[in-house]
DNA sequence: TAGATTGTTAATCGATTAACAATC
DNA sequence: TAGATTGTTAATCGATTAACAATC
């Protein structure tokens, strides 16, 4: 967590996205009401869990049936910000990059990537989906005209915390940082890591000490 | 985590791979010792925290020098299971499995990603970097023969579960899952998430929050 | 009505931090 | 030597689970 901004405990915001994204699932289903219990068993987790974590919420659960799946959606949208739409720009239009600068699934949870920036001037005027490559120093004009919120990081770990620094003075609030580096940010701007090469460790991880125990 | 295969808990081996990480930048930059503090500064951490970690490993620090960056990363390694090479095959040639595909750092941290495949008939044979794109029909024979030890799911949503079933079955001991499901798998295998869309909401939440407070 | 399910409080469990003797 | 830093134990903090009265 880059900064204590919310009331709501780390591991329930995380868990909250997770049901808003099996709730999309559930209606697209048709279901309209979802028990705790049911809950818990599609995403692994205990019952009493859920109950707990929507309690963070503003919505009640009815006995017996337990909760409308379209309010459930609303309120956990609210929630999590996800009604409006958020602004992005991505650094870095290597493959990673520019995966995410296409990547459906963003586009249609509202967040909106706007611009995509490179340091190397050679890859420049390349195009990326509907938008265009463009250089480090069109970054800050581009964060201001188009008020943008989040900067994604996609640069190699070496650049990280510089592009981190240009990123937070073009003025964007939050940083998505998928560079395997610790960045740090002034107070009031928020980071969330989201580190691959670090999950496939840790997969590593797993699998070589459960290959022990054999 | 999918399964209990480990005795180190959780939150320690995600920072392990962490402390991996900086550690092996420290060495390229010539540093051979490293503090308990110096390293908590870097990664945002307590010096207490990082000594309790450290304290899981085969390794013991020294007095007013504190750990030796050489051994520390032997030791991370070895434990983090990366002093192997792990075979990796993708499930899904869209964008983000092909940037996967070709993604630099993977390779140089030990995952050998040997195969792509994609259900859709219409990309089979696309080439991604040194790799082809097969059909989902030559999955088993190439996790057989390679010895695939991990399957990278990066399709829709909607195809996860059923996807996730087709590598179990083929083989593979653990899956990295980055899609935005929650996957059911049997008893000894292994999952771990890396799920982009729920850290943007994450961040969403956490720049919504911040605003309220104004 | 009887049984299922919520909402919430209390109990347990685990992770982080503080403290400090040992030691270089 | 004096001061810095480790390794470890104990204290604190927070998250998860259990339990159960209220209620549909």
């Amino acid at each position: 967590m880059g900064q204590k901004a919310g009331s709501i405990p780390t591991p329930v915001v995380r868990r909250l996205a997770k049901y808003l994204m099996h709730i999309q699932g559930l209606r697209k289903a048709g279901v309209e009401w979802v028990s705790s219990q049911t809950l818990a068993e599609a995403l692994g987790l205990t019952s009493s869990t859920v109950r707990q974590d929507l309690s963070h919420l503003d919505i009640s659960g009815i006995s017996k049936r337990g909760y409308e799946t379209a309010t459930l959606e609303d309120v956990l949208q609210r929630e999590l910000g996800g009604d409006v739409v958020w602004k992005a720009v991505i650094v870095g239009a290597g493959n990673l990059g520019c995966a995410l600068a296409t990547h459906v699934p963003f586009a249609k949870q509202g967040f909106d990537i706007c611009g995509i920036f490179d340091a190397n001037t050679r890859v420049v005027g390349k195009k990326v989906g509907r938008l265009t490559v463009q250089g480090m120093e069109d970054l800050p004009a581009l964060v201001r005209k188009e008020a943008v919120d989040i900067g994604i990081l996609a640069v190699p770990v070496e650049a990280a915390q510089q592009v981190a620094e240009q990123l937070v003075e073009a003025g964007v609030a939050g940083l998505l940082n998928l560079a395997c580096a610790h960045i740090q940010v002034p107070e009031g701007v928020s980071v969330v890591d989201a580190h691959i090469l670090e999950n496939l460790q840790e997969l590593s991880y797993l699998l070589h000490a459960s290959r022990k125990k054999k």
